[in-house]
DNA sequence: CGCTACTTTCACAAATTTGTGAAGTTAAGG
DNA sequence: CCTTAACTTCACAAATTTGTGAAAGTAGCG
């Protein structure tokens, strides 16, 4: 976590210059907004957590102490977000605590994930098509929706080659090549 | 619904050429993949019904005998759907039922509602970074994070027009104005 | 090799979500 | 207008999900 001497989730802030309750508030609020995107609760409030981290780093008793949740929702958030490959899972050497990470290109991840979906659905719908026959209307429109997700996973590429080009015109503070956004 | 000969859900198809026995489940299958991405379960599979079905429309009743669901539940549903502008209701002339109908586009407007997401997350975004501070590494971070929202949106844009370019080079059947993929 | 600090797993209780039946509402057709 | 078919709303029961405490498992460090 960032500073030691910050108090509680609910606290007042102190000496860092940092509201820590208006911190707390906006991670809740980021939190509740990816929540209601459909992803699980613990795990939208740990990554929140994560993101207004200045390491992108933190530890599971910080996440515990400053979510005010047991360990074990934090073991179990951060299994998924694991999972999705939105977070990292480091050990401190010579520590006996796990640290949690900010992957690189988090969201570039988790549009990566959304591309593994489109390709499970394109193979259901692959499916329909055979089912209803491509020469039923029904069968023509599943078709067109496949050839949309096929034309979609074909673009994402390419736009993220220049999202890359984009991003060194933005005058970035130098990338630490650790945890990034 | 397409044919008034089938049997339920379950039944076994008879004359049509068409295995409703298999298409309920290609239905069920597709419903709950879209399930496990988000959409609630009753939606998910109003939404598949429709989807496979010839018109792309379907009445409350209809929709109730094939997904064996109450009109309660079907009004729910199909509720959600026309707030996400993924199905229109319609009324057919001179009937007291309503008929609900896959809109023009449904995975375009799908994704445009992506888009007003993330409107909303950037705002959040970008008060984050007022509370942290744009000096500070997660101020930077979140802003970095609204840049590539951003960058998304106007993407966006392009990527369906270069859709619909595309979707002519198909040899796709005519559209008919009404329901489409 | 065992102590201790940490993480994970598990069973359960609480909370939330989901779908239903029934009552209430609206509007088409007489 | 009245009748009646259809949709919607509401309260509730069932099912699912969620987070917890406690026990079990792991791995540093002496």
């Amino acid at each position: 976590m960032t500073s030691e001497t910050e108090t509680g989730a609910t606290g007042q802030s102190m000496s860092s210059g940092r509201d820590a309750e208006a911190v707390s508030r906006f991670v809740e609020r980021f939190a509740s907004e990816m929540t209601e995107a459909g992803m699980q609760r613990m795990a939208s409030r740990v990554f929140a957590a994560l993101l207004a981290d200045d390491d992108g780093s933190m530890t599971s008793a910080e996440l515990a102490v400053a979510l005010q949740i047991s360990p074990a929702a934090v073991s179990g958030a951060v299994n998924y977000l694991t999972q999705v490959s939105m977070v990292g899972r480091e050990r401190d050497p010579g520590s006996r605590r796990d640290r949690y990470r900010l992957l690189d290109e988090v969201w570039f991840a988790t549009f990566a994930s959304r591309d593994r979906v489109l390709t499970r659905w394109e193979s259901t719908l692959k499916e329909g098509v055979r089912i209803l026959g491509e020469d039923t209307p029904a069968g023509a429109r599943i078709a067109e929706t496949v050839a949309f997700f096929e034309f979609l996973q074909a673009e994402l590429v390419g736009m993220m080659d220049r999202w890359h080009e984009h991003r060194k015109t933005l005058g970035l503070p130098a990338r630490d090549g650790r945890a990034n956004a």
